[in-house]
DNA sequence: ATATCGGATGTTATATGTTATCATGCTTCT
DNA sequence: AGAAGCATGATAACATATAACATCCGATAT
């Protein structure tokens, strides 16, 4: 991959810029509507020279150590982050029926969570929270479900 | 070919007693103090004669279907369910220090979670909530923190 | 009894997901 | 220039999960 890479550090160290691949795998994954997978990300970078899973997973540790991007755990699929800001506690809305998945914040349920939690004394580090179901545009539609995830098979 | 509609089972048996395998599995989840991989499992049944995943996985999944067993996510292995009644709308609360798992209930967080997706028109089949964190007994203790899963080698 | 069906299992192979390791090269610090 | 740090590349291994197809068994219906 030849960089173009930008010469300009000039901000202190906290945050080194995004590599190339990092920002394109971000990009991505801002430009599809559901979750992918890394072996989705790599199939579509396999044509821009990236074709070995550790390079994609590498860059989705920095994105998400960086809170750009979550893993959807209950789908081994990433998404980016909506709201980069508070990149702790967020829960998901997963439509299993046509795959979207909604970035949830409700301070209340953080809250108690927390409580319940900490009245057994257990200190949460992470949470992870998933809601599986239908959305609100395929909640009236007929149930037999489809494929909710990408296939890789090049269009 | 299309079955002409099976003649009705008399009283669709509700639930069929456990396979000798479903029960062995939940037996080896009850007695592990900590969650299971698909691969423990396989590896702690070869000697009786199971020698392949997807025995495995079919016995969890019907031990997941009757609620007795339940999959967390973020660990990729599966625990007995300590409250067989309600099965849906668990919480774990999982130490990643010393690798225990407690399930949590609080109608509470299951009501705001509802809440939460319904004001928004999604309707929740299944929801994952699983906290990482370091329970009671591990809180004080140092951080630098140990295995916290099956080894698999032979004891 | 016999055909049949559903469920569970066995067997083999493969797909999918993740990590370790070692080598290389670029950027920046000194 | 040299050292440190980081991103990448390449290869391989490991871990997790499913597909496809065959067999077996027990319950039923005819």
């Amino acid at each position: 991959m030849p960089q173009p890479r930008p010469p300009l550090p000039a901000l202190a160290a906290p945050a080194r810029p995004l590599s190339a691949t990092q920002v394109r795998i971000l990009d991505l994954l801002s430009q599809a509507q559901r979750p992918l997978s890394a072996y989705d990300l790599l199939g579509k970078l396999r044509s821009e020279g990236v074709n070995a899973p550790p390079t994609v997973y590498r860059a989705l540790e920095r994105l998400m150590r960086e809170g750009l991007a979550h893993r959807i755990e209950s789908l081994n699929a990433f998404i980016a982050c909506n709201m980069p800001h508070h990149h702790d506690l967020a829960a998901f809305a997963i439509c299993d029926h046509c795959g979207t998945v909604a970035e949830v914040r409700d301070t209340d349920v953080e809250a108690r969570l927390g409580h319940v939690a900490a009245r057994s004394g257990f200190h949460v580090t992470k949470a992870t929270v998933e809601l599986h179901g239908h959305c609100a545009a395929c909640s009236g539609k007929a149930h037999g479900h489809a494929s909710a995830r990408e296939t890789g098979h090049t269009p």
